[in-house]
DNA sequence: CTTGACCTTCCTATCATGGGAAGCCCCATA
DNA sequence: TATGGGGCTTCCCATGATAGGAAGGTCAAG
């Protein structure tokens, strides 16, 4: 039995974080000493190391927990824990894909950009310029 | 002059945050009506779309500020404005990179998995694993 | 018994945004 | 002129995941 400083240490969560995930839910109530010091064992450190690598792979705190019932549960289907680290990869492709979108727009800007000591820059001419006309659609 | 609602229409950016961004100092306070209502022009149109656009490429606020300070100053070097644009890409990239890892390593497990309807799953094996060996690291 | 490290709870902040309530204002229409 | 509906105002709260700090109790070593 370990306090919360070591169970931290040892999983990779921070203290405040392990008390966080209790008051939500996350992850059961720890044991008590006497004093009212939290008391974690092995298999408490080893789910909060479960979490720590869930979110490391950018899972959602409410995914985390459906990875956890499903972890905790004996009968479960890999069908459907597949289906959320897929569901997963999608999440990621989809904020890829707006940042390269990002980064595509602002590496045109700044090719177009002199970056001397001159005034004109087009970065904020396009920045500052007018609306996209509507296009009449409908 | 227009009210708060039609300059959130044709800026883009909406009312709520016309008030924030007013409220944060990001853009100057906004005139106002005999009765309390804020009024836009044109001109104010303008920096509100330079906002939303700049934030459109990612830009935190604080570099939007940045951005809107360069803007403002005629005797600006584009080389500041090239390099804020630059400072983004990076960070972009930054980002991009690290979601890319986590992609990259839930592709691995998906991969791995059977994902039918028995209970063995290599996903959920890799999370609730031990912890990496430190390797004597110093 | 003191000291310092650790634990407890509770409150605050972050960043940018949205939601909603209570109340005032403006305009059009009956 | 009265009324109704939509828009405006301010103020408060919530998000998601995390960190910081204050005030006070606890533990262990010296």
């Amino acid at each position: 039995m370990m306090t919360i400083g070591e169970a931290a240490r040892t999983s990779g969560v921070s203290a405040k974080m392990i008390r966080y995930y209790e008051e939500t839910g996350l992850i059961p109530s720890a044991g008590r000493t006497g004093s009212g010091y939290r008391t974690y064992g092995p298999k408490d450190v080893q789910i909060l190391r479960f979490v720590r690598r869930a979110r490391d792979l950018g899972f959602p705190m409410e995914k985390v927990a459906d990875l956890l019932a499903l972890w905790r549960d004996r009968d479960r289907a890999s069908a459907d824990v597949k289906r959320l680290a897929q569901d997963q990869i999608n999440a990621l492709d989809q904020r890829i894909r707006e940042m390269e979108a990002m980064k595509a727009s602002l590496t045109h800007l700044v090719h177009c950009c002199a970056g001397d000591e001159r005034p004109d820059c087009p970065i904020l001419e396009d920045l500052g310029g007018p609306a996209p006309a509507p296009s009449q659609a409908q």
